[in-house]
DNA sequence: CAATAGATCATCT
DNA sequence: GATGATCTATTGC
């Protein structure tokens, strides 16, 4: 069942904890989000609606329940899911998949993918995975070829709640979501050993 | 396994 | 003109 827009129409927090577990759905291929992380309106200058409507961020100020795609590092693009009522600023980014349906589409999408794990682990990984480009900014994923829907049988998992990645402003907010054992989030591997990386606070102090 | 540099361009100052 | 919600390849232990 696709989501109703009902569900994307609540505070960004919610959203972002929401989505985990939920299938992104793209033409053939589909994932199932394992990781999220929450961009905020008011004082998160990580935000990039954090300055204000632009020609850019005008998607996010829109109605909720539709994709806000960007174009990052010369290379990549992201896929965010804008929430909170329509006015009001606030997204969720997609920061990785769990491989569902069309693996093989996805692989020849990703040649640089050795592993299966590799395939949609990371933001810029996933949108390549899926063919999501800045075509699809502003679609409503409510209806048409981007979705995001129910899975078939919703498993019980626990959350873990950690600060965002990649970010410079605000960089120890605890908005980042995922599900808690899941091989297919991105960062560290946990075959191993994984040591705890201490990044430093930059919007700690004044 | 851990750390670092390079690629590359839309957006905003 | 600088910067960024990144990824990959390469180098060094």
């Amino acid at each position: 069942m696709i989501l109703p827009r009902g569900f994307y129409a609540r505070p960004t927090i919610e959203v972002a904890r929401g989505l985990l577990g939920k299938i992104v759905v793209h033409g053939e291929t589909s994932g199932k989000i394992v990781e999220t992380e929450a961009y905020l309106g008011g004082d998160d200058l990580a935000s990039h609606s954090a300055h204000g409507i632009t020609a850019r961020t005008r998607v996010i100020f829109g109605p909720p329940g539709h994709a806000y795609v960007y174009f990052i590092y010369g290379m990549y693009e992201c896929l965010n899911l804008v929430a909170e009522p329509e006015g009001q600023p606030g997204c969720v980014l997609i920061r990785a998949l769990e491989p569902v349906a069309g693996l093989e589409t996805m692989q020849r999408r990703r040649p640089a993918a050795h592993t299966l794990r590799d395939l949609t682990s990371g933001p810029g990984r996933l949108t390549l995975a899926l063919g999501i480009t800045r075509a699809q900014n502003g679609a409503d994923v409510t209806r048409g070829a981007l979705t995001v829907r129910t899975p078939a049988n919703e498993e019980n998992f626990a959350i873990d709640v950690t600060p965002r990645i990649g970010i410079r402003q605000c960089a120890d907010w605890p908005l980042r979501f995922v599900i808690k054992g899941n091989p297919f989030v991105s960062g560290p591997k946990d075959s191993t050993r994984a040591r705890r990386k201490a990044r430093n606070p930059r919007c700690s102090g004044s």
